[in-house]
DNA sequence: ACCTGAACACCGTTCAAGT
DNA sequence: ACCTGAACACCGTTCAAGT
């Protein structure tokens, strides 16, 4: 008769796979799961998902772009020194990679063939590093140079996550030596 | 009557195991799929592994393995400059990442609770570049500074084998000025 | 002592039938 | 137009029975 109407929603469904990677791994990110979550049953995840795969790029598309809206707001202002401005994007990034580490561990994973819109999300996140690194070491070096610092940054947190940092010692002063050693070096380096 | 030989090894599946995992990415490695590979059939495998995520932790440690043995071989002669020891050794650890780009990613993976056997051996690998740290910073800034160049190298390679540079440029240049600007920096921050 | 077929539980996915 | 029960394929895992 009257068609019914939704009982859920895309976002919805990628806010409870988002909850579950994070509460459990990617394991527990079972379609029963997601959608026990929202209040449906599993068929009726394929009217807004294609299959799985595609909810986990979209979930990493969710993290890339809720990154964007937190480095943006990191960036500080353009008269302050380029230096503290790069350091407060690291930080907000590691304080970011905390707070969803599983979805941070996804951001720059290799997801098969054809899933670029995590990256691109990422590529968009990153911006706010370009036009800082610009600032440091002007505009012909600040691709390179942004490069090099976000490497360090998401190299540090996933190691840091991961737990890979045992052998004792402050794990917050090494980050702190990383990235005031990448800022005053890269900008020697390009002056 | 008599007892039936071997007809597989622990070895052999794990070797298995990790070609799956350069082929087709986890989820290619499947039981049915690693005893096809062995000879045997699918039960078999639990008289030498506990179950498939004891083999993935298997597999994750036998890389962390082999990159000790490459490490240790590129670490160079100690009379040599630190700076280019380090950049051998960057560059060891990036071209094991291009050949073993699956395994590579596992090394910092979240394997789940009770699985430091990757990390261990992961530790084990970093010794070279803890020691040739030493002799650039001297013994007590080694660990932070090693932290640091390990977790540039280790972020590189994998935005670079998820794809993440996208936007142009020369990769090989920035991986080189990431090595050069970090080399130089330390130095200087701990003279 | 190791190997196997058969069986089971679980999960992703499809689809015809309902409203 | 969306939702669901039923069904199917596939995979990890167990176990009794073979040699």
């Amino acid at each position: 008769m009257s068609p019914t109407p939704a009982r859920t929603s895309r976002a919805a469904i990628v806010r409870a796979a988002r909850d579950l990677l994070e509460e459990g791994g990617p394991d527990a990110v079972t379609m029963a799961g997601v959608a026990a979550r929202v209040g449906v049953r599993p068929p009726s995840l394929y009217k807004r998902v294609r299959d799985r795969a595609a909810l986990l790029e979209a979930v990493a598309t969710d993290a890339a772009d809720e990154l964007a809206t937190v480095l943006s707001g990191a960036a500080g202002e353009p008269g302050d020194p380029p230096e503290e401005r790069l350091a407060g994007l690291a930080h907000a990034y590691r304080a970011y990679a905390r707070r969803s580490p599983r979805a941070a561990a996804m951001l720059f994973m290799d997801l098969g063939p054809g899933t670029h819109a995590p990256l691109e999300a990422a590529a968009r996140a990153a911006r706010p590093v370009v036009d800082v690194a610009a600032d440091l070491v002007g505009p012909d070096a600040a691709l390179p140079a942004a490069r090099v610092l976000t490497s360090f940054v998401h190299g540090f947190t996933s190691m840091e996550l991961a737990g890979a940092f045992r052998l004792g010692g402050s794990v917050d002063d090494a980050f702190e030596l990383g990235v005031t050693t990448l800022a005053r070096g890269l900008r020697d380096v390009a002056g």
